[in-house]
DNA sequence: TTGAGCGATTTCAACGTTGAAATCGGAGCG
DNA sequence: CGCTCCGATTTCAACGTTGAAATCGCTCAA
């Protein structure tokens, strides 16, 4: 005997409640979303009867009606990373404030996913997106985008193209690189290049720009050697190539170099997963940190301070992020025609042990 | 001048993809779908009208017809806590292999809200749920249900009235115990229960219960004072209880007891957040791990190989948990009367530096 | 006593899609 | 040459809800 075609649920309806009630289907409707008056007696009488049946409302048809589904798609690379967990985290709760459920996609850094998510997953579904792009610039987005309301997280371009929500990459890494300097260190390093020029000016470029940017404001200068690129975008890495695992090699790789790390005495990694990974590796090499080399990181991962040494790192304000990208994605909503704007949100450098 | 009632985005409909291609909006919907034959010529047609006006799908519309929305839902406490994030990561590309989107829900542990999920949130949206329950127990979850599919992770009551997902606590804790105990390890204790115990059997619990398991089959006992309860439920707490912090904080409040540590060698976190605290704690106590103490976690987070010492723990297959939960919605998705069934995913004992 | 006014309730239509069934048109066959 | 058959296409209705407007039933003022 083959199933009984299961066609449907079959949930209880605003018709089969009005029947109990004793009331028209419309009536309940107005108990439900309360914008009508209804009497005392009659709205008693519907609340038992979606009580006793049951009812819950069916999304679908009230979005179909309304043209909104209260959703919205919130796609980041890897919600396996702290940071983008933590921004995940805080976006869900910044949604739910005004009364809006999330839909997670992870684009894995990859360019066409990342295209995919900003020219709308060619279906309609959520009233709006918020991406977090690594792989793809502002041109491209601007040439996918499609009619559903998108705000892009991070840095790439200045020009107000499109909708954004930025923490500034070369004043903070700038500040944190100062924040050495200022501590004596003179030979700095930086990790977590990326190699691929082709996406143009990527959030680990902008932070090479700020470490630049205040070594010659010291008057100092980097050793090319020093600036430790991270390999370019592989879709087998679980984690990409910000990962802990990265900087872990990578640190190993430079203190392998003929000279070993040669003076350096300071290293400002591209974010904490990097930092944490170069860590593990100054500890194995029996290279004091912070004594013989300052480490600073940047996201404030929660991990940050409890690393060994606890690490000194850049916080950007990610609720505040997420706020200001539910917002301005809201905005959209409301008038498709707003233009663009670049909210900036504020950073704090938190020092900790690795760069006191 | 007011904002013109900007009522719709107005999207282009099948009717307007059919106007342009000289046929009925039935054939551009069998176009789309491929189920039936078109043929080549007004494919072509139909294809080239849906790109000339950008027409993408409305979901909404098709989700009320058909009565499936290929979305499912993942109600986790703490989204910015590890183990729910790498879960998060994993649920959504489980749920990407079968054609489904996930929408977020966090519950921050809270009963109330973690009911509603297991309600299914008042509201028909999503076709299933996958709740990681932390603070209600099967007979509420039981009696709270409502019609949508229900996935449980996480262990409560051996008693199959629900389908659930669960990595054995109680063995794997054994293991993790019967490690420390075959290094030598004498005097354990255990960080992490629960002391509320209204909810039943928790994680917590369970592990707590492995603990004992161990020792027993050992002809050892624990000291009482060595084992070490984290604060009950609280609402304000940004991560729970099963903090990095907590851990910390619980580790040092054990270090400065009257008699110290007293003779303490080993001690079995309940997960790696509070292991990742105890270390911290450790190190700044001056106390050596794994020498003087010996640390096992729970959940191999990412950080935990990159801790000072790198963390013991135990490796649920996460993986396999998401695909596990994942098809089990879905089957009760196909036939809701499927009867509920209990299954266990793999893990392992990951052995690092801090329990050798 | 009647009509205006108003809160409560109902009627009607539409949102965009797909299952089911009807229709169309040409190929193949007796 | 007419009939059947079958692939291609269309027609029809329905999914469950809400905006807009019509209607109902009452109170109150003239």
């Amino acid at each position: 005997m083959t199933a009984p075609s299961a066609r449907r649920s079959a949930g209880p309806t605003l018709k089969d409640v009005a029947a109990i009630a004793g009331v028209s289907y419309r009536t309940v409707s107005n108990v439900i979303s309360g914008r009508t008056p209804v009497s005392l007696p009659t709205r008693a009488r519907v609340e038992a009867a979606i009580a006793q049946v049951g009812y819950r409302p069916q999304l679908a048809a009230r979005q179909l009606r309304v043209g909104r589904s209260n959703l919205l798609t919130l796609s980041v690379p890897f919600l396996s990373l702290p940071y983008f967990a933590q921004l995940a985290h805080a976006v869900v709760g910044a949604a739910e404030q005004v009364g809006y459920d999330v839909v997670v996609d992870e684009t894995h850094g990859d360019p066409e996913r990342e295209l995919r998510a900003a020219s709308g997953y060619g279906a309609l579904l959520t009233d709006g997106i918020v991406l977090s792009a690594m792989s793809i610039n502002d041109t491209q987005i601007v040439a996918a985008r499609g009619r559903t309301p998108l705000v892009v997280l991070g840095e790439r371009i200045r020009a107000a193209r499109v909708d954004r929500v930025v923490v500034d990459s070369v004043t903070s890494t700038r500040d944190a690189t100062a924040h050495l300097i200022a501590s004596g260190r003179r030979r700095l390093g930086f990790l977590g290049t990326v190699p691929d020029a082709s996406s143009g000016a990527s959030a680990a470029d902008l932070r090479l720009e700020g470490f630049r940017t205040a070594l010659r404001a010291a008057g100092l200068d980097a050793d090319p050697r020093h600036i430790v690129a991270v390999s370019a975008w592989d879709s087998s890495a679980p984690d990409g190539d910000y990962s802990r695992e990265e900087g872990y090699a990578r640190t190993l790789a430079l203190l392998d170099g003929i000279d070993g790390i040669d003076g350096l005495d300071g290293l400002v990694c591209a974010n904490d997963m990097l930092a944490v990974g170069a860590l593990r590796a100054f500890r194995e090499a029996g290279i004091d940190v912070p004594r013989r080399v300052a480490v600073v990181g940047w996201d404030d991962s929660p991990e940050s301070a409890f690393t060994a040494p606890a690490l000194t790192s850049i916080a950007p304000d990610i609720a505040g992020i997420a706020r200001l990208a539910v917002a301005s994605v809201l905005r959209l909503v409301d008038d498709p025609r707003s233009p663009p704007r670049v909210e900036q949100a504020p950073y704090r450098l938190v020092r900790r042990e690795s760069a006191p």
